[in-house]
DNA sequence: GCCAGATATTGGTAATACATCTTGGTTGAC
DNA sequence: GTCAACCAAGATGTATTACCAATATCTGGC
């Protein structure tokens, strides 16, 4: 990616320099002048990294003064640490009483919507989408627009954190039939218009995928084992031993 | 504040365009030069509001080509529609998990300064501050980063909409002893390790929030009928009438 | 249909003038 | 003598103009 414009290198190079600590939290950084001979480049491209930066809230500038390195600046205070199970625990209690607050509110357009994902589901096998959209129409079912960011912020933080888009790779690419199975029956609760029912089917669905997501991160814990004590048998082995002393 | 820099008044004008429809999504912007000439700045300032639009992911900008309206600009534009009430139902419901989870893994630390706020709110009087750190103690104490999240999400909601901070401005100020007996209740269910009793106190807290918040509603609603009667009353009297004739 | 050149558009730099803030010294009152 | 207010100079960001380079897109000839 040649195309990537200059003062892009001079946002990664400073943020860079910020996490590093060589630009103090309330520090003021060096002049535009100075930046710009530091990095090589013009004033007007150092201007526009420091746009940049104040949109992306990690610096302020005060004209006349200088710029200067915002709180929260850091990379790894931004992000909040969640793990998986943080996850799924959150979304089983949230989406619980979005499904019972749906149970009472939810339209017949909305139902028929809902029966469409589990076809799409089962049929069509596109999992994901519709998982995705089984969980987004139901929180709409709520009319309340707070429950709706809550639900859509929880999916995204799904996204966010690599680790935890791994271990959801590793868990709802397969058993896609028990979780048909669970999406039937949370419809079918809220079909009925019975907000307990469809609360304890919405637990039901969360806490299988708990106890999935711990058997495959105990398994992977396992596997780790095995290939660092493999690591070690290798380094310990008489055989591996012949051969590198054979050579 | 007149120190603004010319180009976040570019910005704002941009967008502004955009979610009006002036500049549909996808297409092409018109050209540095002509932008310049049109809001009557140079083109480096046209750049820096760009890149500022870039930044915030609301265009593309093609070297060569020129710059795009992206899929997602409208959407940074319009903010979720909350009530005050969908905000506290939704609180209620969230909170009342949060307290449940919290009551079974709240340390004795979380507890004692749990107390202190109580003691702040009946003593100094500091209803808003001792609220806020109260929520934000027992949100703690679930010890999962996504509910956490989700609690503070809530609360800066509480701060994003106008409409929500003046029907809670006059709900919250009065009936702090309530508020307080409430917390209470909390407290002590927190303090008895009892899941349920918290949520339920908890969901108690919010119910009678929601209940003051209809009534205070109701009594502005009949508030503004009644200024709106004077006025047709002051429009139609005689009286009125008399003193404008005879003037 | 394909390729090469023309054209349009953004990318980047340099030089310059200006506005604003900070600093430090000076002045004046007490 | 001390302290505050004021002022001036330097530092720093703000903004403009002008210019050329790099890249993408269009156009016309083949």
């Amino acid at each position: 990616m040649k195309s990537r414009r200059m003062f892009w290198r001079i946002v990664d190079e400073i943020e860079a320099l910020i996490d590093n600590g060589n630009f103090a939290v309330g520090s003021r950084l060096p002049p535009e002048r100075e930046l710009a001979e530091k990095f090589d480049v013009s004033r007007p491209t150092i201007r526009e990294a420091i746009i940049a930066l104040e949109v992306r809230e990690k610096v302020e500038v005060k004209t006349g003064s200088g710029v200067y390195v915002l709180e929260g600046a850091l990379k790894g205070a931004k992000q909040p640490v969640v793990n998986a199970f943080e996850l799924t625990q959150a979304r089983a209690l949230v989406e619980g009483e979005v499904a019972a607050l749906a149970a009472v509110s939810i339209t017949d357009d909305e139902l028929t919507r809902l029966h469409d994902t589990l076809v799409m589901m089962q049929e069509r096998g596109d999992t994901e989408e519709a998982d995705r959209l089984f969980h987004s129409i139901i929180a709409g079912a709520t009319r309340n627009g707070a429950m709706i960011l809550s639900v859509s912020q929880l999916w995204s933080l799904r996204e966010s954190t690599a680790a935890i888009i791994d271990d959801y790779a590793s868990v709802c690419s397969k058993d896609s039939h028990l979780t048909l199975e669970e999406h039937t029956a949370i419809y079918n609760a809220l079909k009925a218009r019975n907000p307990a029912e469809a609360r304890v089917a919405m637990h039901n669905h969360f806490n299988r995928l708990i106890n999935t997501l711990f058997d495959a991160t105990e398994a992977r814990a396992l596997e780790e084992i095995r290939r660092k004590n493999n690591e070690k048998r290798g380094l310990y082995s008489i055989t591996n031993l012949v051969k590198h002393t054979a050579q």
